[in-house]
RNA sequence: GGCCCGUUCGUCUAGGGGUUAGGACGCCAGGUUUUCAUCCUGGUAAGAGGGGUUCGAUUCCCCUACGGGCUACCA
């Protein structure tokens, strides 16, 4: 056991769009397993028919191939020796019956025929004898028609006459379950708080609680990573793989604190007042026709998403921040995930973007922007794009500012489309009598340049200043206006240089006759 | 209600019997950029409460409070 390959599964249920909560899930479970040179598998837990959702499989593989998450095993990923993966076609072999079969012939499961009505009323007596916990267990399944009460011929009958049944799970009256948390360490629970959970539904599905065991075991999974919601239900977990005869194969426990939403108290929920996405790609709900922003679509960067999801719940104990997936790998830990809930900080999210817009490459920059641009320049009517050369310069010059490449355009639309309106608050401040014969004497300094350099032209400017006896201060923002009709903008001579001789010559000579007091 | 898990600055967190309780985000101030942003420097701000154990507890134990999860033929 001790020797085991690591092999960890991100197993998801294919009822809706993948929550961030999941692909963090599906990240550690991935770190893990790459730190430790195993395997990492996608299996999907489709068992529930009601709940299944279109398009919900193909939205988790893509999420998780946009996130650099990738498993080497499973749905969409290629088969491997315990294909399949997708539990609805592993029904067909018979192997979850198989187990529930074994258990019923221990002894530790029972077949069980009551109609759901059956079910809500014992529930109901339950309640008004002020029973702590009702639930169908080692007490209430005495009053329950089930293969315990009824008498072997009665069951057979039953059977025979095609009645529905579930098989559940037989939990001992009052025994202390002990299991052993990587993250939590050991916690305890006893049995009369564990009901007897239904096994194998009555359209012969298993439940989660079967399905996940009796695939863990067959694909010899060695830590199952998983939410805290499960941890109420861990106590059932590890008796049904006691009373399989597989504790040696059981994987090694690990519940991830949950990751809370940003204001109030509770869950992260699908949607969030700061306008940050809850989901990787955007999700089209198809029952309710709603619409969930993705972190693609939204602008992020796939790095800095899975970075900051990384960083939540769990750290390195270093101050480092910012980590590559390579670095993850080899940083992570499950013994330094966290234990309490995390709640999820939109500012900090911006910020890891930030943090590698800041890395790129003004090449890389520009192949993103350029998409983006393009779309702008059509819906402008200004169908001329740019040089390479030119759109890389817009990019190292609004960069700085940014948190979203999507921001480049609002930033520095100016670099591809020349003003026509002027902020008015800055020529109100700034705009005076003699303003235009100073926009004039710059005009006449810059065309003498024969090269136009950044350096060079901020000289010039300096000079037509001091030639009229202005500070230069007083005109600065005044001449971005000119060329940028904005009051605020990147390094003001970089500016001037990008945008070239000509250009700037044309919108001043613009300015001069547009702007009026 | 019951059970389980949790609780260090507003948020993410480090540390772990003796520390000026450290870092990051945010926020604020100063400096640089003769504007804004960037950048630099500094600042703000924390161990839920009560009991133990101990020379000493934020750190260990207990209780309470608060928060979260679960309580389906859903996962």
């Amino acid at each position: 056991m001790e020797n085991k390959r690591v092999r960890l599964r991100f197993a998801p249920s294919p009822t809706g769009g993948l929550h961030m909560g999941g692909v963090r899930t599906a990240l550690f479970s991935y770190l893990y397993a790459k730190k430790n040179n195993g395997d990492f598998i996608l299996r999907i837990e489709d068992t529930d028919q009601t709940r299944y959702v279109k398009g919900a499989e193909e939205y988790i593989i893509e999420s998780l191939k946009w996130c650099g998450i990738e498993p080497n095993e499973g749905v969409g990923f290629g088969n491997g020796p315990h294909a399949p993966y997708r539990q609805s076609e592993r029904k067909e072999s018979g192997i979850y019956k198989k187990y529930a079969d074994q258990l019923i012939a221990s002894g530790h499961a029972y077949y069980a025929f009551d109609t759901a009505e059956e079910l809500d009323a014992m529930r109901k007596r339950l309640e008004a004898a002020k029973v702590a916990a009702p639930q169908y267990n080692s007490v209430s399944r005495q009053n329950m028609r089930n293969s315990l009460t009824l008498s072997e011929d009665e069951v057979k009958k039953i059977m025979d006459a095609g009645t529905p049944f579930v098989v559940r799970l037989k939990v001992p009256r009052n025994e202390e379950i002990r299991f052993h948390d990587i993250i939590r360490g050991w916690v305890v629970v006893n049995s009369t708080q564990v009901d007897d959970k239904v096994l194998l539904k009555s359209d012969g599905m298993p439940t989660y609680h079967l399905a996940h065991i009796v695939d863990d075991i067959e694909m010899e999974i060695s830590h199952a990573v998983r939410g805290e919601e499960w941890l109420p239900s861990a106590p059932a977990h590890i008796l049904i793989y006691r009373y399989l005869g597989c504790e040696d194969k059981m994987p090694l426990l690990a519940h991830l604190p949950l990751i809370l939403k940003p204001d109030g108290n509770g869950k992260l929920s699908k949607r969030d007042k700061s306008g940050i996405p809850m989901f990787p790609l955007n999700w089209h709900d198809e029952r309710t026709g709603e619409v969930y922003v993705g972190y693609r679509e939204s602008g992020f960067f796939p790095d800095a998403f899975v970075n900051m999801l990384a960083m939540l719940g769990w750290n390195p104990g270093t101050t480092q921040e910012i980590f590559s997936m390579e670095e993850l790998i080899q940083a992570f830990s499950l013994e330094r995930v966290h234990k309490a809930g995390a709640k999820f900080d939109p500012e900090k999210t911006k910020w890891f973007n930030q943090q590698y817009l800041r890395k790129k490459s003004d090449a890389e920059l520009a192949e993103l922007f350029r998409p983006i641009l393009q779309q702008k320049l059509v819906e402008t009517h200004n169908s001329k794009l740019s040089t390479p050369n030119y759109i890389q310069g817009v990019c190292r010059l609004v960069k700085e500012k940014s948190h979203f490449v999507s921001e480049f355009w609002s930033a520095g639309s100016y670099f591809f489309i020349a003003p026509t309106v002027f902020d008015t608050d800055v020529i109100k401040k700034r705009w005076n009598e003699s303003s235009s014969n100073f926009i004039k004497a710059i005009i006449e300094r810059f065309k003498a340049l024969a090269t136009f350099t950044a350096p060079e032209a901020e000289a010039a400017f300096k000079a037509a200043a001091e030639a009229q006896g202005i500070a230069t201060g007083q005109v600065m923002q005044l001449f971005r206006v000119c060329l940028s009709g904005v009051g605020g903008g990147p390094m003001l001579f970089e500016m001037v240089e990008l945008l070239g001789k000509e250009e700037v010559l044309k919108r001043l000579e613009t300015a001069i006759v547009t702007i009026k007091i």
